[in-house]
DNA sequence: TTGTACGCGTTATCAT
DNA sequence: ATGATAACGCGTACAA
């Protein structure tokens, strides 16, 4: 593969020049830029890379590691980052955590070893990873929850306010006239979770409702987990007859739980999902959501970066993203 | 951030040692690798990934670039190759070519430009990126479809027989007694799209029926297309009795039209989708599926390229896999 | 077994 | 405006 220096000998110029074209510079000789690009042409040459961020210590690669690539709400994060990253010249490369913590270990190790330039995470594990990279001046910013054991918010965040969005689905359910209203939330501990858990007893005690531990369900954010969870809601005593389900997965596995029993959504159980997916329309009647700007987050999440890696120091930012109900038929029942 | 050489100076010993320490070599005196631990502990040392890659002139990140990471399909087939390639200490960068042919080109450019392993692919553009990156002895490997213009097959690839699992499909439709069975297929040009029609063309030719061009359609293999022209066969003349659906995004926007009209699947339109797609069991009756064995290809894909990694000559490999229908509600008329 | 020294390909500094 | 040259941090001949 060609080099600088093959290009410098061709070109009848030194290595430096070759370097100067390349990037840009306006200290160089039209007539000597000339000659390299035609250099560079007839060798095929591409700069490498490798030694060029050798060189500069620094990469243009940011990492964004998330706990579920098969999430649809983290798939357009990834395109709202990449969008964004791309017009400035970055690359973005996508690492699954699964929500294990040793893995996403793993992989802020890898980001640390390969110099990254900047890590976008929706955190699984403790706040050590994190810090690890903080102290070696590398930017994070956190996205859909924030960093656990983050005392004193010094990670940069761009998050959702889940709970006021579970708060208003669970008011339009009790003005549709549900009277049973339970919900399936994600694992405990989990912050999005627990916040849309929380968001859904608000409302409950707004309306003057007691507050009902038998319909509160955790299950573990992922259809199958839903499906069994919903089975036995749906034949325990004190049937709800409404749902909050707190993410687009889980309602799959509801709806299938629905489906073995002949149940259908609006009519025998009002039905709201977080995550505005595109199969919800596909269901019938369509499936109220409450959508969350997954685009937007992960493009604000990249701005956050991109800023920061600019300028490394100052007060962490925290961005609040609004997200809102979308009605359709499964939370009528007409 | 500390070096090798401020872990050698802290150690007592030479960089080399450091290095054979760090690298497992077994000439490195137990005693010595202890030392050097030790200090690389203190100085919480991390090996710089880009010094390394540049000495040793290779990376260890794969790429994989596909044309729709919003697709279920792909980000199975990234988990697949992203479990293996791990298991060999690779990475992978996941990247997005949006079926553009511009983009593809771009991420191919850097693919070159950062010395990565190898590259999986779902070809959108002309074979001359793919041909580039292989002149620089850069391994390629296609998945879901060959890469266009490569005559001769001169690439490895990794691919499901469409064709028979269309005309399986179309086949079972028919004995479920179905009588105008329509096609919705991708953009023609697409050799999934051409061979999914292909295969529907099969089973009808076999069963005596005519061709019948007024049952083809094309669309761009995303929801709102399908559903568009879904809402256009549905209003016509002579509307079909039953639709095989090219894959899952596409099915999102035929179900829709359906809705909108009241029309239930299986009984008023049979339906078959590729793609098994979680949310096909949520929806009533669950949809009729021919599933893609997509982490199988993802993980096949990536050995292939280990593969190709370790012996960069010799005859391209072709892995041909079958695609299975998974018969539920919406293919019977009951 | 260990150390010395060179080179990977690029960019930046300093002269010119 | 251009060229010579010194790093960037690591791995590996080669020598000891």
């Amino acid at each position: 593969m060609a080099t600088i220096t093959d290009v410098a000998a061709l070109a009848g110029v030194s290595t430096a020049t070759v370097s100067r074209a390349f990037n840009g510079k306006s200290t160089v000789d039209p007539l000597l830029a000339e000659r390299v690009f035609a250099a560079a042409g007839e060798l095929d040459y591409r700069p490498n890379g490798l030694a060029r961020n050798l060189r500069k210590q620094v990469t243009t690669v940011l990492a964004l590691i998330v706990s579920d690539v098969e999430n649809p709400f983290f798939t357009s994060v990834a395109r709202g980052m990449e969008d964004t990253a791309q017009t400035a010249g970055y690359s973005v490369v996508l690492c699954n955590s699964d929500d294990s913590a040793d893995k996403e270990r793993r992989y802020l190790e890898v980001a640390l070893q390969e110099r990254m330039a900047g890590v976008v995470i929706s955190p699984t594990g403790p706040v050590d990873g994190v810090r690890m990279l903080r102290e070696r001046r590398v930017p994070v910013v956190a996205v859909d929850r924030p960093v656990p054991g983050d005392v004193g918010g010094t990670v940069d965040e761009v998050l959702v306010d889940s709970r006021s969005a579970a708060r208003e689905a669970t008011e339009h359910l009790i003005a549709q006239g549900y009277e049973r209203i339970g919900c399936v939330t994600g694992p405990a501990g989990v912050a999005t979770a627990d916040e849309r858990l929380d968001g859904y007893r608000d409302a409950l005690t707004a309306a003057g409702r007691p507050a009902a531990p038998q319909h509160e369900w955790h299950a573990d954010y992922r259809p199958a987990g839903a499906r069994d969870t919903t089975r036995v809601l749906l034949d325990g005593p004190d049937r709800p007859d409404a749902l909050l389900v707190a993410n687009s997965a889980m309602a799959i596995g509801v709806l299938e739980a629905m489906n073995e029993r002949g149940l259908r959504p609006g009519r025998d159980l009002g039905l709201i999902a977080f995550d505005d997916a595109p199969w919800t329309r596909a269901v019938d009647p369509p499936l109220s959501v409450v959508a969350q700007p997954a685009y937007d987050i992960g493009s604000e999440a990249a701005r956050l970066l991109l800023t920061r890696i600019a300028a490394p120091d100052g007060p962490a930012a925290s961005t609040l993203f609004e997200a809102h109900l979308v009605t359709r038929g499964s939370s009528q029942r007409g």
